[in-house]
DNA sequence: TACTAGGAAAATT
DNA sequence: AATTTTCCTAGTA
């Protein structure tokens, strides 16, 4: 009998919320001086949901599929391993292209055990920086040009995703290591919808393009970390001091910056958007272009004109018009639209946060680190954005003194580091829940409205995304005091892990609990890693293309179709999830077979092999 | 050979 | 109890 599943009621006609571009501040989101975006470790960046195909390549360390750090500087994980030794030692799949011949499972286990990791199957270690091929995904197709992307050229998401990896519990099953039928490797490198390889989009290059350029200042991160501390944004817009408004006494890079985003404008002009957002579409008419008037930058120039510039009452009248125009619909956008831009960084950011912790071992809650925790997050923040070696040995201390550091401190400790480990700090004990830090946020927002007007409310989920729990993306690190007694296994496990993210409306879900729940459903994560339907996990693939776009990937989103291009890998990736080491393909297809009666899943009318698709209204 | 389809029973949650 | 896993036979391309 067919499950009975609430309905999606989205909002139309979908707005063009690539409008937004013009005015978001880009400035808002983390960013270095090389456009590095910080706090990636899996997904690779914030942004990531702008190259749903491939992370962009300005990363020393890359990472395989399942967002494993495969740094070939041998980055030193808090075991003492290097990632580097690790890939080697289970590299199963490390297949540049998906020609080579899958070795069984078996094969990959030998002298590796279960709980050694041997059955964690490692995926193929994606290429960032593959420039041989263009790319289609999706029915979009990319050319492999850097230098070429473009508006039109940039590959748009069907759906806002992110990339991030989850982590899984290593307590898997005792079962004999014999591998029933193991179907072979299935990619038809003459199919139509054959994935060559993954793309490359160079997010320094595309900012470039678009003439946006950030320049790093600690300080920027005092109004993100105002929204990390105030989770509750779906409920409860935040004031307008977020808004891309300029200030009275605005940074002098902020003026410089010219918004012309179009990146951001591609990915937002994807109505996809809005509909798994369920957000209400809006009259952009009425947003200014910068193009045209570039409206928000006219109050700041009729502010620092004043003392010199004696243009005509008339323009300025006319001047202040269109400023007390602009401000409406800004805080009009502010106030309710742009909102889900801000929880997309933000969502973002906490799982990152969440995920780095969970690499590390540390806590996500600096205030909870031993001297060791710190030393591992300064060398990761270290590593992760080339900066220059400091001596850790100046940061002896635990978490709780770490986080009482000012800027000074850290200028005293590592002067040309200071600025950028002091503001990542800061963004961490924002995202980290942590309690008790010193440091108060510069703009507090407004008390959560009871207003209903807020378009971030989401009534009607995706249905794939309604159990599940949004601990399984999260931290399973110390933050509650949860920390596996076999640590090794724990590790070994999470960088292996190849779970993407749940979708994003759970993990909106996941921002509307305060920060004591989110602790608690962070620290309940370990034991709901295999809780999932297999419908699920098939979606949950399909959603983050970037990363398992070669083992499957839609056919046709909006009717469910989906093609399994790997079925060796899916099944070996489900069996992964479910700790199930002995799964196959054979046992994976029966188990979708059953959906057929169920009315979950189907065969498509005209049956294609390894095709199949979700039934309405499971494709949502 | 790889996949599809489905029965049946066991295992898991 | 629901779901998935495991094993099986039979069939198709």
């Amino acid at each position: 009998m067919p499950q009975t599943v609430p309905s999606a009621n989205y909002g139309s006609p979908y707005c063009d919320y690539s409008a937004f571009t013009t005015d978001f501040d880009l400035s808002l989101l983390p960013a270095s001086p090389e456009s590095q975006v910080p706090l990636s470790p899996t997904n690779l960046s914030p942004y990531s949901y702008l190259y749903p195909c491939s992370p962009p390549p300005m990363f020393s360390t890359n990472f395989d599929e399942d967002g494993i750090m495969c740094d070939s500087l041998g980055f030193v994980d808090v075991k003492g391993k290097t990632t580097t030794d690790i890939k080697t030692e289970y590299d199963d799949d490390d297949d540049e292209g998906d020609d080579e011949p899958l070795q069984t499972p078996l094969k990959k286990t030998s002298g590796g055990g279960v709980g050694g990791g041997g059955c964690c199957f490692f995926e193929e270690n994606v290429n960032f920086n593959d420039k041989t091929n263009d790319k289609q995904y999706d029915g979009y197709y990319v050319k492999n040009d850097e230098k070429t992307i473009g508006r039109n050229e940039l590959l748009i998401p069907t759906t806002v995703q992110t990339t991030t990896g989850n982590y899984y519990p290593l307590t898997i099953k005792q079962e004999p290591m014999s591998y029933g039928l193991e179907y072979g490797h299935h990619n038809n490198p003459t199919s139509p919808y054959a994935i060559k390889t993954e793309t490359t989009i160079d997010l320094k290059e595309a900012l470039k393009e678009t003439n946006f350029t950030i320049k790093y200042e600690s300080n920027q991160y005092t109004t993100l970390r105002n929204l990390l501390k105030n989770p509750c944004t779906e409920e409860s817009p935040p004031s307008p001091p977020h808004l891309p408004r300029p200030s009275p006494n605005p940074p002098e890079e902020t003026t410089e910056v010219k918004r012309d985003h179009q990146l951001l404008r591609s990915v937002l002009r994807d109505t996809s958007f809005q509909k798994k957002f369920n957000i209400k579409s809006f009259d952009l008419t009425k947003v200014p272009s910068f193009d045209d008037s570039n409206l928000l930058h006219k109050d700041i120039k009729m502010e620092e004109d004043d003392d010199n510039n004696g243009s005509a009452k008339q323009q300025q009248q006319q001047q202040q018009q269109q400023t007390t125009e602009t401000n409406e619909i800004v805080e009009e956008l502010t106030s309710e639209k742009i909102e889900p831009v801000f929880s997309l960084a933000i969502e973002q950011i906490r799982k990152d946060v969440d995920n780095t912790c969970n690499l590390l071992g540390i806590s996500s809650d600096p205030t909870q680190w031993t001297e060791d925790d710190v030393k591992a997050w300064l060398i990761w923040t270290i590593r992760q954005y080339s900066l220059p070696m400091i001596d850790t040995n100046c940061f002896k201390m635990d978490g709780v003194t770490f986080c009482q550091l000012t800027e000074n401190d850290f200028q005293q400790r590592a002067p040309q580091s200071s600025s950028t480990l002091h503001a990542h700090l800061e963004i961490w004990k924002a995202a980290g829940n942590c309690g008790d830090c010193s440091s108060p946020p510069s703009l507090p927002l407004p008390p959560p409205s009871s207003s209903s007007s807020s378009t971030m409310i989401i009534p009607n989920q995706d249905l794939s995304t309604v159990q599940w729990s949004p601990t399984m993306h999260s931290s399973g690190s110390s933050t509650g005091g949860d920390l596996s007694d076999d640590d090794d296994e724990d590790m070994d496990y999470s960088t292996s892990s190849s779970s993407p993210p749940p979708p994003p409306s759970s993990s909106n879900k996941y921002l509307m609990k305060d920060n004591n729940q989110t602790i608690k459903t962070t620290t309940a994560k370990t034991t709901s890693g295999t809780h999932i339907h297999l419908w699920q996990f098939l979606k949950e693939l399909l959603s983050c293309p970037q990363s398992h776009g070669s083992c499957i990937r839609w056919l046709d989103r909006e009717k469910g179709v989906f093609k399994i291009e790997d079925s060796v890998r899916v099944a070996r990736l489900w069996g992964k999830r479910k700790n199930r080491p002995a799964m196959n393909y054979d046992k994976l297809s029966r188990s979708i077979r059953q959906y057929y009666k169920k009315g979950i899943m189907k065969k498509t009318e005209r049956s294609q092999r390894l095709v199949y698709q979700f039934c309405h209204p499971y494709c949502l």
